[in-house]
DNA sequence: CTGAAAGCGCTAACAC
DNA sequence: GTGTTAGCGCTTTCAG
């Protein structure tokens, strides 16, 4: 390494004979140093290839510059455009962004939260990881009044701001779009229950169901954790009853996908024999063939919102909460289009 | 905000009647200090709700524990799957991990990786825009010893650690497999050939036409940036060709599925009519029908090793550079199966 | 085993 | 318009 010391104001400051706090105003654009000062100290200040050290300047203004994001895991479209997003507009304030992954760890995700704090950050973007059922590490920031966003999976006990898609409504208009294809028994794929999106969606598959006069069968949910495998494993069971569904509506995109193969290794087509929806528009659901009807989520958006907001709270003090819901959009495709 | 100012080691020190130096020692596990003494300041530091101020560490032991990972972009399978390795490693070895997007312009890059200097990242890992053709800012981090890591899109005039894939027999044995499957008149969508990988790409394909004794014609070559609207023109243009191609390798997935789309929109069957292979092997590449055949780039595992490698440098100071080559694997599913 | 003192590089009263 | 001074919170010689 060879600690090259670099130089700092005060080697400028030398250079020129003048004070480290001149220079400190000049790199600052200061309006009380003179303009033929600043130019000498700028060029010094190339000509040295002086660098500010932004870590001494963050522990003098008691402000890092950074805001924190977690997600349960970075390698996943939805959050990767979130984080792609935020990243986006922190940039453009002129703040760092941190990024961990909790793999649905809470045990990891408690151990980031916590870093996260002692590397003093603006503020923390985060979707909580699938296991997380305790909060301390999270009402920390609460406490110490720094700026805390919660983006899709939020924590309904912390009163904070929150960025979340209407999953009730897209729950809701999933089923009754597959009603309106004609879809006579609707069974629907869910998550875990304790994350308040996937319970949201159950309850809009369900409160479809009651306004249509369908009578609600609660054999035809299967609860499951969503991955490939479960979505296989549910849609098994499901079609094995005595009176199968002729219509899933799947939590996500990913079980959509592998119970579509399934039915389709069985023979049974999509969506003359069954009609399959999704949930969340990841991007291989609009080339697989069929093509998978599902709900838009703006990820890219939402990463925008939630870094604008944690930006205004973090520069406004602001102390209001407010919890922004984004529309959900019913992208309808082959696989539960009948025509009708 | 509210500064509730931080409980601090001096807070700890003055409750305890002992010296801040002590209480640091201690809170480091520093040996000269008895059990005794050290129980008492962890007891009293969690009473207070103390957490290290990682930024005043950081600067007086002038290193961020942080590691900055630059890539094209973020919202792309490829590259959220080296961060999602990188992320990994380095959380487990105590760096923290800063992330920036390019959107693939050298101002960006410029502006981002001069941002990462100055906050003094402990090292950096990038992968380079499409459109960076200087290299001053690059030249920096040499210039001052902070360990410099590329991945996948390295640049050739920077003597330092590089982890990249094996492009040219990628290319090779994409050719090769398309010969074998009894295809004729291959084309090649090309990426800029002023990235390396482009580049090798291309003259992989070249080598294997060469050693087939396959004449190479240049027209069959469309050099583009491979998106999904330059694939549908590329293709466009070599399919007018008066003796069009009969097999295509595309320079990515991308452009492999929106030519597949286009030809199959004109009726063109694939694989019997003509043969397609991709690249990178993005996750909808298996899933859309036809099945793409591809090559498989090892996002997470090469996040992985340029973290394992960067961390080495940081901490061992080593000086030596090198190159690792990941090897490519040719996936071979419809879009090229000629069952030959 | 513990304390005193200096300093990482920068900023911001407060002077003049 | 510029300088002096005092810290931000932590670590680390050097003393004892």
């Amino acid at each position: 390494m060879t600690k090259n010391s670099e130089p700092t104001i005060h080697d400028i400051a030398r250079e020129l004979k003048i004070s480290a706090s001149t220079v400190s105003r000049a790199l600052n654009d200061n309006p009380r140093i003179s303009l033929k000062t600043k130019e000498k100290i700028k060029a010094v200040a190339d000509s040295l290839g002086y660098r500010p050290n932004t870590l001494a300047s963050n522990l003098r203004n008691k402000k890092s510059n950074t805001i924190g994001i977690v997600v349960p895991l970075i390698n996943r479209y939805f959050f990767s455009a979130v984080i792609s997003g935020a990243e986006d507009v922190a940039f453009k304030a002129g703040y760092n962004v941190v990024i961990s992954q909790s793999n649905d760890l809470a045990a990891k995700e408690i151990n980031i939260v916590q870093s996260m704090f002692s590397n003093r950050v603006d503020g923390l973007i985060i979707s909580i990881a699938m296991q997380t059922d305790t909060f301390d590490h999270l009402k920390l920031f609460q406490r110490k009044h720094i700026p805390l966003v919660f983006f899709d999976r939020a924590v309904p006990e912390i009163d904070t701001d929150k960025i979340v898609v209407d999953d009730f409504a897209g729950g809701y208009r999933v089923t009754q779009h597959l009603i309106d294809q004609g879809y006579k028994r609707i069974g629907h794929l869910a998550g875990p229950q304790n994350l308040r999106t996937y319970f949201d969606r159950k309850n809009g598959y369900i409160e479809a169901l009651r306004k249509n006069g369908i009578a609600f069968d609660e054999s035809l949910i299967n609860v499951n954790r969503l991955t490939s495998d479960d979505g296989v494993t549910a849609i098994k069971l499901l079609m094995s009853l005595p009176n199968p569904p002729d219509a899933i509506f799947c939590g996500n995109d990913t079980t959509a996908l592998s119970a579509m193969i399934y039915l389709r290794d069985k023979g049974i087509r999509i969506p003359e024999d069954v009609g399959i929806v999704g949930f969340s528009n990841e991007p291989f659901s609009q080339v697989v063939s069929p093509s998978i009807s599902t709900i838009a989520q703006p990820g890219f958006v939402m990463g925008q919102k939630a870094a604008e907001l944690i930006i205004r709270k973090i520069e406004n003090r602001e102390r209001t909460y407010q919890t922004i819901v984004l529309p959900t959009e019913l992208v309808i495709r082959e696989s539960s289009n009948r025509g009708k």
